[in-house]
DNA sequence: ACAAAAGTGTTCAGTCTACACCCATGG
DNA sequence: CCATGGGTGTAGACTGAACACTTTTGT
């Protein structure tokens, strides 16, 4: 006996993509503004259908370079939302993937779809079960963030410790002591203080470092444990 | 203008179950006898398609009802497995989810599917990108076990403090000492203690407890984060 | 009386937290 | 010379890990 597929329904499956970029300062998140109906021109999260050719992940990368022009993205696959009228047209079962990128100055976002970064405190209202998506996101965000150096992933490739602090401190939305945080940093000894200094923030100037992802491979491979 | 879905190609959507249960010893993995081609006889994970009038969170309860005759089984979503040719005769995108069950005496396994528990070490191999299902569900299982107390889940409704002790030494593959494990338990004081004691482990007998969840709610809703 | 499991506290080490002053520099 | 942000150490509290003996009772 052989399985018969054809009793069985099939669905339109879709990635959803939540966006986090961070500019110094603040954890933003890309929207897009729908052009298309049901709710034209309300805010929503980046997606796209899951063709025959892809599996889901290669779907969202496409999704993400046809928004950024980006490739090779860090993502992760987070939750299925499978709720029969999550949207109100047509059954659509949706894979969410949270992203992460540097917010770089030649950055150019595909004008097509009207995005726009949002701080994520005040993001708007977005449609469908989006917000739920995102809520969704930042609290793995945070898991990951805590046990993982994902952080490097929304950094340039060198930065100031209180660049790292402040993204720590958005990341988690609470604040770190200076002295406390950089010792921890330091302690566990993943990053390289190169000898150049950022004097745009000070007259001292301070110190950039970079994430030295050999070196925490190796440690990694040794027992090490990443914590924040 | 409104979007065309006719366009995008719909999926079959299944969903897979990691159904663990605990029989004081050991953690147990219930796992099917193929009955069908392809890999017929093979052991393999229970699944199930997702139908046009359900969500997958109801599909996996009603695979679980169909095997276990349990209803409001414990169930959690994992991930999606989607690579093209995970199943070689039809692309079939999955959803699994793990589940928490009590094995008991009077648990009647559906005979059509052949199933059978197996500890969790030696299981057999499984097909398809099962064996990867099983292994990333039991990482959740260790890591919501340790935020979580869903240990009781797995636990008949009184249980013994060595019970408890030998659950969360299989979850994590790693034992504990009996007297810091006593003590952090009582100290997160959401057991009660019976006074029935469970005679047939030894001549003294040991206290049975229970998982007071009103307190725990209660202590949750107060800041408390049960930690293992 | 003895075998077999239950029950129970203390000490030590390591980690986390709170906290304040000097440094370097551009203007 | 002074205003601004950069950089640095220590003491106390807390948490996690190691460790051994007494109790109970059926046989």
């Amino acid at each position: 006996m052989e399985q018969d597929y054809s009793q069985y329904p099939r669905h339109l499956v879709a990635v959803d993509c939540i966006i986090f970029g961070f500019d110094g300062e603040h954890l933003k998140i890309l929207l897009v503004k729908r052009n298309f109906e049901p709710q034209l021109g309300e805010w929503s999260l980046m997606g796209g259908f899951v063709g025959n050719e892809e599996n889901a992940d290669e779907a969202a990368q496409r999704v993400l370079h046809t928004l950024t022009g980006l490739e090779n993205i860090y993502l992760e696959q987070l939750n299925s939302y499978t709720e029969i009228h999550r949207e109100p047209t047509a059954r659509i079962i949706s894979i969410s993937y949270y992203a992460l990128i540097h917010i770089e100055k030649d950055l150019q976002i595909n004008e097509n779809y009207s995005a726009q970064w949002f701080d994520l405190q005040n993001a708007p209202d977005l449609i469908f079960d989006h917000n739920e998506m995102v809520k969704d996101a930042v609290l793995r965000l945070r898991r990951r963030a805590s046990t993982r150096p994902i952080g490097f992933e929304l950094l340039p490739p060198k930065f100031t410790m209180k660049d790292l602090q402040n993204l720590y401190e958005a990341i988690f939305s609470e604040t770190f002591d200076k002295r406390n945080f950089t010792s921890k940093i330091n302690g566990m000894d993943i990053l390289v203080k190169t000898d150049e200094k950022d004097m745009t923030s000070s007259k001292k100037g301070s110190f950039l470092y970079r994430f030295d992802e050999k070196k925490y491979n190796k440690k990694i491979s040794q027992g090490f444990m990443f914590k924040m």
